[in-house]
DNA sequence: TTCCAGGTATTAC
DNA sequence: GTAATACATGGA
């Protein structure tokens, strides 16, 4: 067992891992436990130290700080948000929040899974599905079980039922053309990165199961792409309160919002927003 | 019991 | 192109 620790600033870990952008986070008092690609790690934050703990001897930790994105700049990014009241007082109630930036397949096959769930519900599955179907990590005694994302290969090979099993109902045959299609090579996720974001959009949402909305979180947790603005049921309800008061502006209106008024990384505003509404004003919206 | 959840595919205008 | 509906499952 190995630690490491980091200064950080302007980093709340709490907020990030409980942000609904990653489903395999359990908080454990004061620390997280989770998996990291094929790592388990525990993570802590003190005050502006995080510290990262993993089984055996661990003496490269840029995978820790590759997916929390720890060398980031975040003040450079919050510079280009929208200088308007809802923006100001998502920014002041989510301080630290930060993008983690998480691997493709496993981002993919979890919001394949995410479709009129509960937050609460896709962790039910996505830890289902993982305990069924991917391989143990190495834990050190004392703390429980844990499981990698399941390879794309194993998924083709398991039959829907199995995953019905998982409680994933109608997104099983979804997540296995998914998984079909990365095993087989006719999806080459690598090459997703380093398109144009349109382009990749469209290659994702060709896939079953994957529209806008999901293709656009997996842009987004997977490859950070600045503008990726999901448009989930959480965040449609925010802008029309906060910026269509008393309108009825169309989906197509508000999607044209979504991309033109929350400037070069929107995406980034979006998980302000998204997390503001649903953490600190919970039902107060309508 | 009823409603609805980080939507999408299908069908109908 | 833009609107209704079904879809599994279970929390609230």
């Amino acid at each position: 067992m190995t630690s490491h620790t980091w200064h950080v600033e302007d980093y709340d870990l709490r907020s990030t891992l409980n942000s609904g952008q990653a489903f395999y986070w359990r908080q454990l008092g004061e620390v997280w436990e989770g998996v990291i690609g094929r790592r388990w790690v525990m993570l802590s934050q003190r005050g502006s130290t995080i510290t990262a703990t993993s089984a055996g001897n661990v003496s490269d930790w840029a995978w820790v700080e590759d997916y929390l994105q720890l060398r980031t700049d975040i003040g450079s990014i919050i510079a280009t948000f929208p200088k308007d009241p809802p923006m100001n007082a998502a920014l002041r109630a989510c301080r630290g929040l930060r993008l983690l930036r998480q691997d493709p397949w496993e981002v993919l096959g979890s919001f394949i899974l995410s479709s009129t769930k509960q937050i609460v519900q896709i962790k039910q599955v996505v830890a289902a599905l993982r305990r069924c179907f991917g391989e143990p990590v190495r834990v050190p005694a004392g703390h429980g079980a844990a499981f990698a994302f399941p390879r794309p290969e194993r998924l083709a090979a398991a039959s829907e039922a199995r995953l019905r099993a998982c409680k994933m109902g109608f997104r099983a045959p979804y997540l296995k053309a998914a998984a079909e299609a990365v095993a087989s090579g006719s999806l080459d996720l690598e090459k997703l990165a380093g398109l144009p974001v349109d382009q990749a959009r469209a290659v994702l949402e060709e896939l079953p199961g994957v529209g806008p909305k999901v293709a656009d979180c997996i842009l987004l947790s997977a490859w950070n792409y600045p503008t990726a603005f999901p448009l989930d049921v959480w965040v449609l309800r925010a802008l029309k309160d906060f910026y269509f008061k008393g309108k009825r502006p169309t989906l197509g209106k508000l999607r044209e919002f979504s991309q033109t008024h929350f400037g070069e990384w929107s995406g980034y505003a979006q998980l302000y927003l998204f997390h503001y509404i649903r953490v600190h004003l919970r039902r107060g919206l309508k």
